[in-house]
DNA sequence: GGGAATATTCCC
DNA sequence: GGGAATATTCCC
């Protein structure tokens, strides 16, 4: 019974609001993946023991000291992971540049020890919605003609591009196919005419 | 020897590709969500304890006797969480339907007992890429408007149609040339197998 | 690095 | 139920 309810308030907790309605919807409150990140530099900050990751000395930037501990270990504290490259993949994902080759150093101008404030400005780099060349987008507004065809037809356009991608990789892929049954054509080749001769010796000698 | 040959072949064999090179790139394993979601069914069936999900009597769709149990056991067993909405999202976003008001039962015409072969064809719901109803898109030849930058699309749609004909062309020459290369392969192989025999006999015959 | 598919969350 | 944002994975 108290399970059940359990269960009922789990599904309605889907009805409350967030709060956020009448602000602009954007830049507001930081991505959980920011704040967590943030607060994983916080924690790291009051112990003294071996760092895994710390912010930088400058504090513009922060640094993952031992990549094997902080996947195995910190990730999976604060996400639903424990692989660095999905890490690096939302830091790609937020604009932070790796900056260092000698250590996994990361920056984002917005992202700086004692500035938790300025995390919401920081935003996902939106993926393209679109691949046409920018001549294409820029004169777009002395549209009188009915955009929606226009629309239709770049949509078109976008799946033919896709299409052709796709297929362009497949072509790869059979080209590579190809390659391989040429090399092992030629192995079973050597292998066969090697036997031959082979066999002749040794039928000649044995002769 | 004959093993110094048969290992080269093997090596030469194990750099093969996946295999579904030539396939429709569609439609062939199936999402992970949806094994998982059987593979939980089946594992199900082996207890004869207290069910928390198991398949309906028919095997036509299965049944989440306790919900509460279910996310708190047996979520995070096969997936990133615990939530029981999230799971229901999953099944809607994969055509599931809810089939009694009773129950929490779940539905797709492709997910039964003893098919797991069939859940290849269940693909999630797309979200509509685009909002123009269907009429919008028939209506696109007695295009004699000339913006010309609206030509210039049109061209470039040209280019991808033609170099789209012109891909899937070759992809069927290089498909066939694979069929070629496969079938001389063994041909060779069979050439190869016999010889060895041969040669044994005749060997051992000379002996 | 980043595109794109899938998963998870949040909200309507 | 499902749209849409974010997260995670997979792949180039």
């Amino acid at each position: 019974m108290a399970e059940n309810n359990a269960l009922e308030l789990n599904l309605g907790l889907g009805n409350n609001f967030g709060g956020h309605v009448g602000q602009s919807p954007r830049q507001r409150c930081p991505a959980p993946f920011l704040l967590k990140t943030y607060d994983l530099l916080e924690e790291g900050e009051a112990e003294n023991s071996t760092k895994i990751v710390s912010w930088n000395e400058e504090g513009t930037g922060f640094v993952v000291w031992s990549p094997a501990e902080f996947s195995e270990l910190t990730l999976p504290r604060y996400f639903k992971h424990n692989n660095f490259s999905s890490f690096i993949r939302q830091l790609n994902t937020y604009g932070f540049k790796k900056t260092s080759s000698k250590r996994w150093e990361f920056k984002h101008e917005k992202f700086q020890r004692g500035c938790r404030h300025m995390l919401g400005e920081i935003t996902r780099k939106k993926c393209e919605p679109s691949v046409f060349p920018a001549y294409l987008k820029s004169s777009s507004e002395e549209n009188a003609t009915s955009s929606t065809e226009e629309n239709n037809q770049q949509q078109q356009q976008q799946q033919l591009m896709e299409e052709n991608k796709n297929l362009k990789k497949e072509r790869l892929e059979l080209q590579m196919q190809i390659d391989e049954c040429k090399a092992l054509e030629m192995k079973l080749m050597a292998c066969l005419s090697q036997y031959m001769e082979t066999t002749q010796n040794k039928v000649r000698r044995l002769c």
